[in-house]
DNA sequence: ATCCGGACAG
DNA sequence: CTGTCCGGAT
């Protein structure tokens, strides 16, 4: 499995051993390698724990919101937006009340609107479909709008301290740099069995906390394991993107309030017939409408 | 100019 | 399974 003469980063791996329990079978590590990595990870935190808001908590609505922030966006960007976000909308029943332009505008900054959208309308399914208390598990949780796996499985960790298995970017460059320090398209179906047997039963909050901090650490201190990883892609450039123009269009709508389409399509893009195309896509996902000749946000 | 990141629709 | 969705940092 491993080129004994390679120069590894991974600890685990030397000329003679490897992490595993047999030498064909990739998929059960060893209790000594198990008890090597829990020690590298708890080390690491003990001395290097990152504070974050949404970790002095236990609420599950301060949770959630911080989980949905934090999909495709960095921790720097959503510490600064996050206690504004919460004093706007300090938990479900606020938040599903908001009309969507209210939550847009503070959301602003943060990416991927459509985010804002999906949380909101999660707050109002919350309200509605559950009493206002926010489910417990990973099942339910996933039937929330905006909330997939990882999302689901992390607020049950964190809210509830939940022993579930679950991969994020920062769990997942973990374990491809220990376990998997030199192979190439590691699917994230041999990462899970990994997770699952170096889970601490105890205490997965504090486990998974201590993962991600290492996991971003890593990023820093090697070449991003993630490129290794089977579902890599390198992103078009934003600049000329469209959704470079879908947030001019937010933008211009939070700023000008209801626009015409025609207004907006001048403001927002230079080929017009392509603004408008993502003007159509915008109201086919509801984050805008359009009524008497007024586009607006939804 | 390049990098980083989960959910969802087609 | 593949393409789409944002913006700040570097």
């Amino acid at each position: 499995m491993v080129d004994p003469d390679n120069q590894l980063n991974s600890p685990f791996f030397s000329r003679n051993s490897t992490p595993f329990s047999a030498e064909s079978d990739y998929t059960l590590l060893s209790p000594e390698a198990v008890s090597a990595f829990r020690k590298i990870i708890w080390q690491y935190y003990e001395a290097n724990r990152r504070e974050m808001a949404w970790r002095d908590t236990t609420d599950p609505y301060a949770i959630f919101v911080s989980e949905v922030m934090l999909q495709q966006t960095q921790v720097a960007r959503v510490r600064a937006k996050y206690p504004e976000f919460m004093a706007a909308f300090p938990d479900f029943a606020s938040l599903a009340a908001a009309p969507l332009e209210k939550v847009l505008r503070v959301w602003q900054g943060m990416g991927y609107n459509r985010r804002a959208k999906m949380l909101r309308d999660a707050a109002v399914m919350v309200m509605e479909e559950f009493g206002g208390c926010l489910p417990k598990t990973p099942e339910e949780l996933v039937t929330l709008p905006g909330i997939g796996p990882a999302t689901a499985a992390s607020i049950a960790a964190f809210a509830y301290n939940a022993p579930v298995v679950f991969i994020e970017t920062n769990i997942r460059r973990v374990f491809i740099h220990f376990f998997f320090p030199t192979e190439d398209k590691v699917h994230d179906d041999r990462i899970r069995p990994l997770v699952r047997q170096t889970l601490d039963w105890i205490n997965p909050r504090e486990w998974y906390y201590a993962l991600m901090d290492y996991g971003a650490m890593a990023k820093q201190a090697v070449e991003n394991p993630n490129r290794r990883s089977h579902g890599y892609t390198v992103q078009a450039a934003f600049d000329g993107s469209d959704r470079q123009i879908r947030g001019r269009v937010l933008r211009y709508l939070l700023d000008e309030g209801p626009s015409s389409r025609d207004a907006v399509v001048a403001a927002c893009g230079d080929d017009a017939e392509r603004t408008h195309k993502i003007i159509l896509k915008m109201v086919g996902e509801c984050l805008l409408s359009e009524e008497s000749g007024l586009l607006r946000i939804a």
